[in-house]
DNA sequence: TGATGGTATTTGGTATACCGTCGATCGTAG
DNA sequence: CTACGATCGACGGTATACCAAATACCATCA
């Protein structure tokens, strides 16, 4: 079983069997692959995935911690539900989460950090325009993610982390939200983190999520209407 | 083994051999019974607490994000160290989070929550006048998790509960600290709450944490250094 | 003294089996 | 035809045993 990813940082980058699974149901439940609601049974994902329950068990447990699947006692794990409150309740969370880690970020950020808002942005933007929803979608979540370790408080990009699945599901669900004024929230949002103005970054950032949720919000509840 | 509690809530309150793992060892961590640093190997502890290696690993595994565990891949779990860093970033996380949330409780709390504040804080008072330190530090965080949990928003209930492992960590460290300042504070932070103020809610929620920051952040650096 | 090699320990992972619980189904009684 | 109850199968929760790989420790040798 070839775990040798191409990443070529010191040391092997050793990822556990549980990771691995981990990342896969991960990616199809973002994707919608497999459908909120949809039950996982753990016999059924070892054989398909050809490893053993335990594997399967930790994984899911761990998806758990992360809101992508409700695990009922005795009854076994579905992925979690799209309901528009918690969608609401996410974003709450993410949007006093993030302006105070961009606050942090301003006076904290390193050139490098910088550099790197740079890049996930440009990649970002290309990615939109040649239509990659996918990756887009994933790349404008990694620059929150930057943003979120650039405060310097690793306990703040632990969490972010364990929300963005949860956020990258709800994205996913219609087609690209506006993309474009996505973009250029961050490059105003770069801007104050260059010059370091804290107040400025934290409310930009604030008002970028406040943006996004409502659409997202909104296709959530239509979805769950139309069920 | 009779998983019976007392709970006389509808259905019976199941607990998983591995929650119950999981009880044991974050309280003998939190009660520095497990000392920072101490490693944690599968074996001896399914061999002491009589359960299977299996039980064993998932427990290790939630405490570790819980932050209360640091797993080293291949080498094993040890108990995580007390660090005055992780200690500020944790207390700049409380800040931000709980802030918000009482903000957001004051808007929304119910007479309910009020009752259970008013109830927590008693309590706490009681066991601090009785010179149960540990009885108190619990109750006290648990005042914590009603405000959060009145928020409204589960998320940020579930967020804090993870958090609050760590934190109950730091504060057992030596002594009681000025529990009686903690406990004004928590009269004036009700006050607010009951008015329906949410900026003084917020305001005094930021204050509050930020005094207790203080006197935590400098034991823990105390007892670093003395190692 | 320092490098080296071997050995014991421990984790990561697998296979397998058992039990208890839950839900569903089906049959029977009213 | 409905309602209730017994049965059964599916699946999670747990235990045990085992293997492979990696680490840590120790002893030996140059």
């Amino acid at each position: 079983m070839a775990v040798t990813s191409s990443e070529g940082t010191l040391g092997s980058r050793y990822r556990s069997l549980r990771e691995l699974v981990c990342d896969n149901l991960r990616d199809r439940i973002i994707e919608h692959q497999l459908a909120p609601g949809e039950r996982l049974v753990e016999r059924d994902l070892a054989d398909a995935l050809d490893v053993s329950r335990i594997v399967v068990r930790e994984a899911i447990h761990q998806l758990s911690t992360e809101g992508l699947v409700t695990i009922l006692p005795r009854r076994g794990a579905q992925v979690a539900a799209l309901d528009p409150v918690d969608a609401e309740n996410l974003f709450e969370v993410r949007i006093g989460l993030e302006s105070m880690a961009a606050a942090a970020a301003a006076e904290r950020r390193t050139d490098s950090d910088l550099a790197r808002f740079d890049d996930l942005m440009e990649q970002a933007r290309a990615a939109t325009r040649d239509g990659e929803a996918k990756r887009a979608a994933y790349l404008n979540m990694e620059f929150h993610q930057a943003v979120v370790d650039a405060s310097g408080n690793p306990l703040l990009g632990t969490i972010f982390r364990s929300l963005s699945g949860r956020a990258l599901q709800l994205f996913r669900i219609g087609q690209d939200l506006d993309a474009h004024g996505l973009h250029d929230d961050h490059v105003d949002l770069v801007d104050a983190l260059r010059e370091r103005d804290a107040d400025r970054a934290r409310s930009l950032m604030a008002d970028h999520i406040a943006a996004t949720r409502e659409s997202t919000v909104e296709r959530v509840r239509a979805l769950a209407e139309r069920r």
